[in-house]
DNA sequence: TTGTATGCGTTATCAT
DNA sequence: ATGATAACGCATACAA
């Protein structure tokens, strides 16, 4: 037997199908004696609107999609935790769509919105794509977490990564370290680019020279941070500190240099940015920058339901705080 | 501006919507010269189906939602990639709900499905609620994954739990342990209690009398395994080995031993189970049964398809290989 | 307060 | 090979 209709219920309940269609959307407008009568023999029935069928009518999904990067990374559980939970509370779905670190497939999400099956994006992507930007061309609702677009005047939430990564570094030159290498991500995307701002600041404030040949490129995961751990490694360059610019490089590069019979921290000291799960757990444990994901994602999300209402956003740009968490790693306890 | 319909595209083209329609659905049906136009036409105008209103009419979304009940846990990264990358191929939206360790939640995502939001389910939960229950008395397509339910004849693919446990537990009795301690999960949901019935399978047959005090419950993660481990030690028992039945709290028990100041694997062997990305990186890097992630997703979502589609499915409740991997934390090498 | 009628953008069934 | 048109299930402007 097929699934009962707005129609079977009408009939069931001897009224017309806008008064079953207003006890659901506007209670208030029917008489409270009809609408007990009507809401019993929808019970009886077991009748569920057509979702599909409120969709087309009302040209939304109440739906809104999250682009990650890549689900793996636990960084971005915390943030997606935070969207959801908000979303629920409004009544929002939350599809999630995973890049698995191939942007490329971006794309194929985008659509989507375009095709009216969401009513907004929030990306985590660091990347600025061109997709991306027709979406804001063609005005629909898009939230950034993570970075901070700045030509784009695109809503966002992040922290300040620059000052974040400078608060890092000024800890690691005040334990006394000047050889300090930075592993980060290629190609450079915005956050990165800004943690590589404050390396670099936080060095000249304190008059230490830039050298170039301690700054790593490679893949934001704990392969990555081994790999260039690796080849740092072999080119013989004193260092006696490594700020990875993500915990998962951290913890590849903690590894790397394990096998190489140096310890951490006193032969290497080994800072990250993020602090995942795992950055307590690990041994030694890892100095980081703390991010409020879980509040990233509901502000992202408020941000996001402000702009599918056409409402105005109070802070387009918006900086949250972090927390500079010192652990072992960093050598602190020596 | 508002997108184009199906209807403008069709007044731009001289011709009806009808043949607009063919040329996205049913190309072969109409003549080589229109369709060329048509899809000029389309392109020209940058037209987009709404997909909305071709669900209505067709009543299939050609979407599948997941339920996963954990997305911090690992272990299901790589089921969901399987059954993504095959959903992808056959033109499926994949849409993953997260529990969120929260099994209540599921009630909310199995209503999407009785609404017609997508046409089929995949649960990598290892719970046989009441509500999924329901799903399969009304024929809805549902298939399990992780689990393989005997009582109710649910097209499954998992591989052989209690086998694979029996063959880990072996590993250790041949390595000269005979009292092994397991952590398991409260509530004894199916693959574990699967797991149980391998360890306790394993004693028997190596004339080993099974102790219940070295049986533990608790949470199937980093946090759970490290206070299991805690308990069972003040429990001032003796055992020389820890059989973990995943690789999360495997971690929290070494975790927990090395606090105690115990070495790993020399003072106490451990092993786990799923075979987690972290499960080699760690230290000392964790011997555990490796399950065909990716292998079980694509399966999963083959035997879905099938039931969507109401074709007869070949082995219902299937069985994949596993593999013990060999490393340093059951301290094979010494 | 309730009912009637129309349209949301497609697909599918008839015709032609 | 193509066109006209009726559904799909619901929400809403308008009428009563």
């Amino acid at each position: 037997m097929n699934a009962p209709t707005i129609k079977d219920v009408a009939n069931a309940a001897g009224v017309s199908v806008a008064t079953i269609s207003r006890v659901l959307s506007n209670p208030d407008l029917v008489k409270p004696a009809t609408k007990e009568h009507v809401l019993q023999i929808i019970k009886e029935m077991n009748y569920q609107p057509n979702v599909l069928a409120r969709q087309l009518r009302t040209q939304t999904t109440r739906a809104v999609i999250v682009i990650v990067p890549n689900i793996e990374n636990s960084f971005f559980h915390g943030i997606l935790s935070g969207i959801g939970t908000e979303a629920e509370r409004q009544g929002y779905q939350m599809l999630i769509a995973d890049l698995k670190s191939q942007p490329s497939l971006e794309k194929h999400y985008i659509e989507a919105i375009k095709q009216r099956q969401v009513d907004g994006i929030i990306s985590l992507s660091a990347n600025m794509t061109q997709k991306l930007e027709t979406l804001i061309t063609e005005r629909y609702p898009l939230v950034m977490v993570v970075q901070c677009v700045p030509n784009y005047k695109i809503p966002s939430v992040s922290i300040d990564n620059m000052a974040a990564s400078k608060a890092l570094m000024t800890h690691l030159i005040r334990l006394g370290h000047r050889e300090i290498a930075h592993l980060t991500v290629s190609p450079l995307q915005m956050p990165y680019q800004d943690r590589l701002n404050g390396y670099i600041s936080a060095l000249e404030e304190h008059k230490i020279p830039v050298d170039n040949e301690l700054i790593s490129y490679g893949e934001p995961a704990i392969k990555g941070g081994y790999d260039q751990m690796w080849t740092l490694l072999a080119k013989q360059k004193k260092f006696t500190a490594v700020f990875a610019a993500g915990d998962t490089m951290a913890i590849g590069a903690m590894k790397a240099l394990k096998d190489q019979g140096l310890r951490v921290p006193e032969d290497c000291a080994v800072v990250g940015f993020d602090d995942i799960d795992l950055s307590s757990v690990w041994e030694p444990a890892i100095t980081t920058i703390r991010q409020p994901k879980e509040m990233m994602g509901r502000i992202a999300f408020q941000k996001l339901l402000a702009l599918m209402q056409n409402e105005p956003i109070a802070v387009s740009q918006e900086y949250l705080p972090y927390e500079l968490v010192i652990r072992e790693s960093c050598g602190y306890f020596l």
